[in-house]
DNA sequence: CGACAATGAATGAACATTCATTCAGTCGGT
DNA sequence: ACCGACTGAATGAATGTTCATTCATTGTCG
């Protein structure tokens, strides 16, 4: 099978519209595909570059290894999700409506690629090695977040004083982690975010009757 | 390095003791403690022996391949947990006391062993198929016990009812994960089980301020 | 014609698994 | 009490496979 030019010659024309960072980009969704789908370790680097429609080879002008890409699917996702961050935070001062949009962002976000969120819920997560690293280049910063919320919703009166801001942070974060985890394994079809504000409720007001 | 005769012959009555299921237990403790340190992929089977002090071929008398190595840690560990389970949920009505052993049993197990933590934490995910494994088995077992504890809890009236079980299922299971998750990878030595409490307080109390 | 992107066959390292061999212990016969 | 045959647990060197990565070659622009 000669794969690009099967039939028409020249169709290759289409494929060379954009020189650079298409084919990068074209990489790097192939990649998410594949490792969502048969897992980082049982990925073979041939097979992403055959569902971007590209040689093995060329996968090494873009990408410093089958690592590499990992990471960069890593970090092209947080640089968007932290420019959406900011603007949908932005002069929001009560802090259970911050919440609310963390965690519609970040529920967001997941609900809206599956095979992202199995990068992100599962193949990330492969060595402890890399989590730590997960942890404390993004992880850390996200979690300061969160935290400063709701040291601020404490401070402000709203929240009790009497927990440790650290540990309900954790508690947040988990079950927003859950939420993505438990919908990216499951079979039916359910809008991730329509969770959010489930989550925030009791999160705020827990389960015990009033 | 003739092994186990080193210097006094006799002594082998000694490591023959249990003649089987000792050794057997020997591989799957040094396979966890391989395993956690540098995660699954990364192991061979050769440095499992080594740490067992065994040859390689030997596990292969107990275990079918390496994957039938991680299988058998979860398996044993969730035979362990489900009997403990048993004994101290036994005759407990009270759904908050309920949530509260449950809370005690889950960061207990974790926190008693790092490595243990590590392969539950992060190992056992390794791939989306294992992870629905995991989830189809035991998982699904243990959600089950947790959801029919709340929703006991909203029958008798402690818990509100215009919430959804299975959501806030989820979202305590997900706050007891996050805890084992970030104990395992911090570098500080607390005890997990301390924040047991904390999570079952918030969650029937929530940070809302009363 | 360069220059440079892209190719994909070839390379070689890494490692799970196998299996021929060793050897300690057991047992029946003397 | 000794001996030789037998057993099967244990070994670890050898095997074969599976890829990540490289690089000599090809094709395509300006």
């Amino acid at each position: 099978m000669s794969h690009s030019t099967s039939s028409a010659r020249r169709l290759s024309v289409v494929k060379q519209a954009a020189p650079t960072g298409d084919k990068r980009d074209a990489i790097l969704r192939a990649a998410t595909k594949v490792f969502a789908q048969n897992g980082y370790f049982h990925s073979q680097v041939a097979d992403v570059a055959r569902v971007a429609g590209v040689a093995a080879g060329t996968v090494y002008l873009y990408f410093k290894s089958k690592d590499d890409l990992l990471v960069s699917i890593f970090e092209r996702s947080m640089r968007e999700v932290i420019d959406d961050g900011r603007t949908a935070l932005d002069g929001v001062v009560d802090p259970a409506e911050r919440l609310r949009r963390i965690a519609h962002l970040h529920l967001g976000r997941l609900g809206k690629d599956k095979n992202l969120a199995v990068v992100f819920q599962v193949e990330l997560r492969q060595s402890v090695k890399f989590m730590e690293r997960f942890s404390e280049t993004f992880l850390q910063d996200y979690f300061k977040l969160i935290r400063a919320t709701i040291a601020d919703g404490q401070q402000s009166g709203a929240f009790r004083k009497d927990l440790n801001a650290t540990t309900a942070t954790k508690i947040f974060f988990g079950a927003l982690d859950e939420m993505a985890t438990n919908w990216m394994l499951s079979r039916r079809k359910y809008p991730l975010t329509a969770e959010a504000d489930a989550v925030v409720d009791l999160f705020i007001n827990g389960v015990g009757r009033r």
